[in-house]
DNA sequence: GTCTATAAGGTGATAGAC
DNA sequence: GTCTATCACCTTATAGAC
């Protein structure tokens, strides 16, 4: 207990999440993860039965989920420190994805999209899972926006664009290994926001 | 010559375009692809030397100059047939491509998309493939939206904002087969360049 | 429970017959 | 130039020693 190295469970699936969100599902191996966490091969199917769909169904909905927690708690810190301007916090926070981006060498974007892009069409199991965690997110999005925006269906509108910016984003930032789209994605999420803002004042 | 089965190059390359699409780059085999071809395996290195990477490389620059094309071909006609309103025609797009993936079982979205996520970390050839083709596309959208935005910075923002909306709006259609993403992309897109042509009017 | 060895099949790639 | 057979390696998964 206490410190020290994490349990061998925890040290599978956290190499599983960092190898899936780089290089996706058929991309990444058995062999790798366990190497990468340090453990021995047979301590994958001791832990997830269900083999490798099992680790990567576990590794999606905990990574993100974990990552939606996150970008909240971004976007509630930059909130306190920007005056509770919420156009703002929203253009800050994609810089901020931005700079962790470029910051790893444009390797570590969303942790559940390659996955996603990939099983969508060959793995329900595993095409559900990330379908969930997406939901989760809009969910989440939705009701941060609400505080700003009442009306429920902008707000959900609003949540589906703040995730499909960044998605997008992410993928052409990670081609280009540039900045920049993510950049123009904050601005465009804040014209989106500022305009909703402005139609729920006029009402 | 004339009609019948195109060659067996352009088989091998089309049937690549297809299960890159679904699959992603490590998910589809290149013996599958000799396979939906209906081409000896030893054909694939007979046209394609440089193996999969050459393969990949030359479909996923077919495929998405096509694509782009395609894009911008249903943008002017739709323009066409709504009275020259580009708000309008760009909420139809997305509607248009909402159709389209719900027509294919949620099969065929972007065709470079789930290539375009695997390979940024692992294959530097790929990733600039990949790259190019955003950048075809950014181009293009960034003329189109010129005709009513003529800012240069403003119409290429609007251009990046279309493609990163639907490359985002794809993978949550595909992830939860529900059409909504993508109209609510095309809702955002459509107040994104309503707001620009406000903006570009008032100056 | 931890770890090793191996099975059974798929991978990209090549050599060479026809 | 079409096609087959095969190589060496890697994949997921399992059996069983310790």
């Amino acid at each position: 207990m206490g410190e020290g190295q994490p349990d061998t469970r925890t040290r599978i699936q956290d190499a599983a999440a960092v190898l899936f969100r780089r290089n996706g599902y058929s991309g990444t191996g058995l062999k790798r993860i366990a190497a990468e966490a340090d453990a021995p091969f047979g301590s994958i199917y001791h832990f997830f039965p269900g083999g490798k769909q099992q680790l990567t169904e576990e590794t999606v909905r905990t990574a993100g989920t974990a990552y939606g927690r996150m970008v909240l708690e971004l976007l509630d810190s930059l909130l306190d420190s920007l005056a509770d301007d919420p156009v703002e916090s929203v253009a800050k926070a994609f810089e901020a994805a931005a700079d962790d981006l470029a910051a790893t060498g444009y390797a570590d974007a969303c942790p559940i999209a390659a996955v996603a892009w990939e099983v969508a069409s060959t793995n329900e199991a595993l095409r559900v899972a990330t379908a969930d965690v997406f939901g989760e997110w809009v969910t989440a999005g939705e009701q941060w926006f609400a505080r700003w925006v009442p009306d429920r269906d902008a707000a959900r509108s609003l949540a589906h664009s703040l995730v499909m910016l960044l998605e997008g984003a992410f993928v052409l930032s990670r081609a280009a290994r540039d900045r920049e789209p993510l950049l123009l994605a904050g601005q465009s999420m804040a014209t989106l926001l500022r305009t909703a803002i402005e139609r729920t004042d006029r009402a």
